[in-house]
RNA sequence: GGGCGAUUAGCGCAGCGGUAGCGCACUUCCCUGACACGGAAGGGGUCACAGGUCCGAUUCCUGUAUCGCCCACCA
């Protein structure tokens, strides 16, 4: 025991008030965590989310990480090496933007790395005239470090105040050297087998971050608009369109009307003019092109929306565009506007944004009389990157993918295969899981115009004509990794070739943050770095995360690997509900609605928050409540005094064989099928259920059997002593999962020289002799006679002459009379068992 | 438009073929030899609505409504 442990003993704490400082020490200083890694089959390991760090923290992370370590917890006791692992997601657009102003620096990727660069700012308020600073990236990714750092030593004070069982000397970063290298090393796998490609395609682009974003990362969101009526000439009559673009009307390359739309059909063949520029385009037909939305003909642009794609690519039509991306229009009349009018009109549009030309050009259109009315309001739902804010655009890029089953449906059948495989808890999230991958229509979009982030490790040669060739990569040994191809140079190159005709040319962009995340199991597992960590982990057997993320990052890991491995990366996945504050809306920032967890854990103890979120069932979103937490407060401390009051008693030694009072194995029967009911709800990550069922036995135990054979065990008497302390060892157990710090206590009053309950084995008692029935009737009479005394408005402890027990059940409970009579201080106690109805009346 | 979830006491939630449970809040009582950061007892619900299956439905089926989420649509 320790010296502070020796310090408590004699007085034993009362309420539940410090533990946590004593026990986190205590657990740290004897490595209760640490993963021994002797062999797969002893192995239970966990994909612990790396959470963002972004120098924010959140009720929300307390919630879902008090549930993964309840199972972590559980598995331990149940005798498993647990493998727990932590990491930190520093790559990405939250990080890069924090370091920036943080730091006051932006990345300039054609800088060299500077070792003794010095960022202008260290946090604090930017001086008013104040201009950030370039750097390389690799000066930024070493800020970004040093920032995260501080962020982590934030979240990991929160995770080891929680009591979170995570293994310390097991964490990795997403911008660290090693993920740079394994994301690096898994793109360069992916590209030899063909799963990696790139291509030059229309792709969804955020104007505001100037960078391509994926399918997975759009939101769709109401955003204001105006249809326009504009009227398109045809010979002799005019077609009227209806758009809320009317800004990429010079893009326009033809018009788009139903097949069965009779209203058009007149038109096959023909081509028409545009307004405003004279441009003829074609009218055309497809399937896609709705005859009840707007004026049933719509002008295909390129690129508008993905429909407009869809007609572009299917109808092959030309690429007209005039938007660059930067979100504003051309800076010059593209070559297919011919007429003078035409080209004049296009001039007044050039270099303004969509927002502005959409203005310009509507009352271009209003002079020309080519508009018809004025435009109508209309709100309508559009997609933004998940955190831009303006529309994104469809601009044509080369990008680099990575195969997803889209186009291919042996990929996507295996896919939906593997979910199959994955246990989801609860079970109908993997419907999002399965909608997703039918869903899919594009291969994933992984590179990213961005400064910030994981290279790729790809360089090109320039021809001798100085034209860039793409199609033959030049790529390093898997033992160059991690590389900065803006920084390093090929091998077989010069960095003086750089940029030059006949030299190379790095690859600028970097990959998507879900490249390297979708890669945790294999980070934290050690593949590629530590092979029998590997062998012992992977794949691994759960992966906890939020319920939100299931396209994006569960579903990419399992697509990694099982492009990597063929393989599952997990057997199962829990997803956790979202918190919501009080009034039921979502917590977030932006709403300032935000419980910073902090406050409750020091108001209320780690094992009080931790009870109001294991509360909580998977998948179900909660209210943040700190009525739950109160009680989760009052039961650790009724832990810690019922503990006590045991152990003050004359010692029981928790032996079986000396348990022969029918009532106290009865009592042990009852324990047996607790045990029985939270090990199997645990077992099917049931965390809730779990505590319920201990919780309700716990309080019968306390009110009921303690109040029952109290007169026994304080006359010494074996039987009661030793049922007293088997239950409370069994009671500590089950709720250790759940409240580490208390039951650690409590624990260490019973077990002075034992090291953790949390390594000690969960409980596994045999059926007593006595069936359950006898304990529970026992109490169902007790608490009737209870209510009887009341009702008599007399004191419990008022002396009675006779207790009469009568209706069904009361034979059951005669194998507590002696306990009841002096439970309810009766001088007699009957039993009747003929009545119909179950009850009990005392006489003075 | 497709899919998923929810709807049970004032509030937060369990339950699930046999005439409703827990916690909080509320009312009453009790400083009883573990616990007043406590304990005992009590009141309170036509289980969203409408059909159907069944001897019997809150529980199963089919619709409807309301709320929430995911996907698609974005002329």
């Amino acid at each position: 025991m320790s010296e502070e442990g020796k310090k408590e003993e004699p007085t034993r704490a009362k309420t539940v008030d410090g533990l946590e400082k004593k026990w986190t020490k205590w657990w740290s200083k004897k490595e209760v965590y640490k993963y021994r890694g002797e062999s797969r089959s002893s192995t239970y390991s966990i994909d612990t989310p790396p959470p963002t760090v972004s120098g924010h923290l959140h009720v929300g992370h307390v919630f879902s990480y008090t549930h993964t370590d309840v199972i972590a917890r559980y598995k331990r006791m149940r005798g498993y090496d647990v493998f727990y692992p932590m990491g930190w997601d520093d790559n990405g657009l939250p990080t890069e933007r924090r370091v920036q102003n943080y730091y006051g620096v932006y990345v300039d990727t054609s800088l060299k790395f500077d070792p003794s660069f010095k960022a202008p700012l260290e946090g604090g308020k930017a001086p008013k005239d104040f201009k950030a600073v370039p750097c390389s990236r690799e000066n930024f990714i070493e800020l970004c470090e040093t920032l995260s750092q501080k962020d982590e030593e934030q979240f990991k004070d929160l995770w080891v105040e929680l009591g979170l069982s995570v293994d310390w000397s097991r964490t990795y970063h997403t911008i660290g050297e090693e993920c740079r290298r394994i994301s690096q090393f898994a793109f360069l796998e992916n590209l030899k087998r063909g799963e990696a490609y790139q291509k030059v395609a229309p792709v969804l682009w955020d104007t505001t971050f100037q960078t391509a974003v994926s399918q997975a990362e759009l939101e769709s969101r109401e955003y204001p608009g105006f249809y326009h009526k504009l009227l398109f000439h045809a010979d002799g009559e005019e077609v009227a369109i209806e758009t809320t673009r009317p800004e990429l009307l010079a893009a326009c390359v033809a018009l788009i009307a139903n097949p069965k739309d009779p209203r058009y059909l007149h038109l096959k063949g023909k081509s028409v003019k545009t307004p405003l520029f004279g441009v003829k385009v074609p009218v055309l037909f497809h399937e896609a092109a709705e005859m009840d939305k707007g004026a049933g003909i719509a002008m295909c642009c390129t690129f508008g929306d993905v429909t407009d794609v869809e007609w572009w690519r299917e109808l092959s039509l030309p690429v007209r565009s005039i938007l660059t991306k930067s979100g504003r229009i051309t800076s010059s009349v593209p070559e297919w506007i011919q007429s003078e009018e035409g080209k004049r009109a296009f001039e007044k549009l050039e270099n303004l944004t969509t927002f502005s030309a959409r203005k310009e050009i509507t009352s271009l259109l209003k002079e020309s009389g080519e508009m018809e009315g004025e435009p109508i309001p209309t709100s309508r739902m559009a997609n933004f990157y998940e955190k831009g804010s303006k529309p994104i655009e469809i601009i044509p890029s080369r990008q680099w993918y990575i195969v997803n089953g889209s186009h291919d449906e042996k990929l996507k059948s295996d896919l939906l295969a593997c979910g199959e495989k994955i246990s989801f808890h609860p079970a109908f999230m993997k419907r999002r899981y399965d909608n997703w991958v039918e869903g899919l229509s594009e291969d994933w979009l992984i590179s990213r115009q961005r400064f910030f982030g994981i290279p790729f490790p790809i360089w090109y040669r320039v021809k001798e004509n100085g034209e860039v060739d793409y199609a033959s990569p030049i790529l390093p040994s898997a033992e160059e990794l991690p590389v900065d191809p803006s920084s390093h140079t090929p091998k077989g190159f010069e960095e003086k070739m750089r940029g030059k005709a006949g030299g190379f040319v790095a690859e600028p962009d970097v990959m998507d943050t879900w490249a390297a995340s979708s890669l945790t199991p294999l980070l934290a597992s050690g593949w590629k770095r530590d092979e029998s960590l590997f062998k012992n982990t992977f794949p691994m057997d759960l992966r906890p995360q939020g319920q939100d993320i299931i396209r994006t990052w569960l579903f990419d890991t399992v697509l990694r690997s099982w492009l990597e491995f063929k393989e599952l990366p997990w057997k199962e996945a829990t997803l956790s509900g979202w918190i919501l504050d009080p009034d039921h809306k979502k917590m977030s920032k932006s709403k300032g609605n935000v419980v910073v967890p902090k406050e409750p854990i020091e108001t209320y103890g780690p094992d009080a928050v931790r009870y109001w979120a294991a509360s909580a069932r998977l998948g179900v979103d909660t209210a943040y409540d700190e009525g739950e937490m109160k009680i989760g407060r009052r039961l650790s401390n009724k832990i810690l005094n019922a503990s006590k009051f045991i152990l003050d008693l004359k010692e029981g030694a928790g032996d079986i064989s000396k348990v022969a009072s029918p009532l106290d194995l009865s009592l042990l029967s009852c324990l047996f099928e607790v045990e029985k009911k939270v090990t199997l709800a645990l077992e099917s990550f049931d965390h809730a259920s779990a505590l319920q069922e201990t919780e309700a036995f716990f309080w019968s135990f306390c009110d009921d059997y303690i109040e029952l054979v109290k007169d026994r065990a304080y006359k010494g008497d074996q039987s009661a002593l030793n049922a007293l302390k088997i239950a409370l060892d069994a009671i500590l157990a089950l709720f250790a999962p759940f409240l580490p710090f208390v039951t650690e206590e409590a624990w260490h009053w019973a077990h002075p020289e034992g090291i953790s309950i949390h390594l000690s084995s969960w409980p596994s008692l045999v059926e007593a002799k006595e069936s359950p029935e006898g304990f529970k009737k026992a109490a169902l009479f007790l608490s009737l006679l209870r209510k009887e005394k009341s009702e008599r408005k007399v004191s419990l402890k008022t002396e009675v002459e006779k207790a009469l027990l009568f209706g069904p059940g009361s034979e059951e409970a005669k194998i507590a009379s002696s306990d009841l009579l002096s439970a309810v201080h009766a001088r007699q106690i009957e039993f009747d068992p003929s009545q119909k109805e179950a009850g009990a009346k005392i006489e003075f």
